[in-house]
DNA sequence: ATGACGTCCTGCCTGC
DNA sequence: TGCAGGCAGGACGTCA
């Protein structure tokens, strides 16, 4: 469930407690959670340590610490991040990082889809969880020409395929790429390659706007989605078409409904009217 | 090479 | 009433 505005959410809300602060030691415990690295390297990686700074590529968090290395976080569906005294451990508690005065972060995962790992800073680019990333949604480099461009590749997949594919932007999920696609007028199942310079240009835009109201709201709640101050996200209630099935179109009136298909795997909601 | 589909994981909700 | 089955989905593996 964390997308691109959830995760910017639990990075705005947990810098605070963890910038600055030292990691007196790191506790593992669902070591299957980590890649790349074994669970001693993360470890060490990390311990002893003061977080510089906490960032964020596509859906993936950074810490980044005073020893040249980096953590990275991916939240999954599920994962949260809760910081308090160290009271009897959570169930599907990942790992646990401990600062000064008793405080503990920790990344706890119902379902299970987190995914941690740890590079040396100076190469963290080329680490496999972001080496395959795309552009930032903000990124001044993408135009609407590149974005155009960049469609192109795809001869044969629907935009809406196209707007998860992570290698082209990073940081859009399931919900946003719906409500992106019903804010810029276009139906998911058009080929992306068939949008011309207009379109690229109205759902480049639309995208931005959108996001950027997002993380302004904290992100979208569902039901499982907190922040590190344990806040529900309130862009729910902006939601346009995301499980939406079946009401009457915001834009185009009670005359016409959300439908909702399967594309990819996935639901898929849009207006059939408004939606070309 | 590219795209489609299955898999992981667990809780919640629906319907029989 | 209780329980089986479907659904949710980010990212990767496999297959055609």
């Amino acid at each position: 469930m964390p997308e691109l505005p959830e995760v910017e959410q639990v990075r705005r809300t947990l810098s605070p407690k963890l910038v600055g602060q030292t990691v007196s030691s790191v506790r593992i415990f669902n070591p299957e959670r980590i890649f790349e690295v074994t669970p001693v390297q993360f470890r060490r990686g990390i311990v002893d340590s003061r977080v510089k700074k906490l960032s964020r590529r596509g859906k993936y968090l950074l810490m980044q610490t005073d020893n040249q290395h980096t953590a990275l976080i991916g939240l999954g569906m599920t994962g949260r991040f809760i910081v308090e005294p160290d009271l009897e451990p959570l169930e599907y508690l990942v790992v646990a990082f401990s600062l000064k005065r008793n405080r503990i972060v920790k990344l706890y995962d119902m379902r299970r889809f987190s995914r941690i790992s740890l590079a040396e800073t100076g190469k963290i680019k080329e680490h496999p969880f972001l080496a395959h990333l795309g552009y930032e949604f903000d990124d001044k480099q993408l135009t609407p020409s590149v974005f155009c461009k960049e469609l192109q590749r795809f001869r044969n997949r629907n935009i809406k395929g196209v707007l998860l594919d992570q290698s082209v932007i990073a940081g859009l999920g399931n919900i946003y790429a719906s409500e992106v696609l019903f804010g810029a007028k276009l139906s998911p199942e058009r080929e992306a390659h068939t949008l011309n310079l207009k379109e690229c240009s109205v759902l480049l835009g639309t995208m931005r706007k959108i996001l950027r109201k997002a993380i302004e709201m904290g992100g979208t709640t569902i039901r499982d989605f907190r922040d590190a101050d344990g806040k529900n996200g309130r862009y729910a209630k902006e939601l346009k078409v995301y499980l939406r099935e079946g009401q009457p179109c915001t834009r185009c009136g009670t005359s016409s409904e959300i439908k909702r298909i399967v594309l990819g795997g996935r639901s898929t909601f849009y207006c059939p009217r408004c939606q070309k």
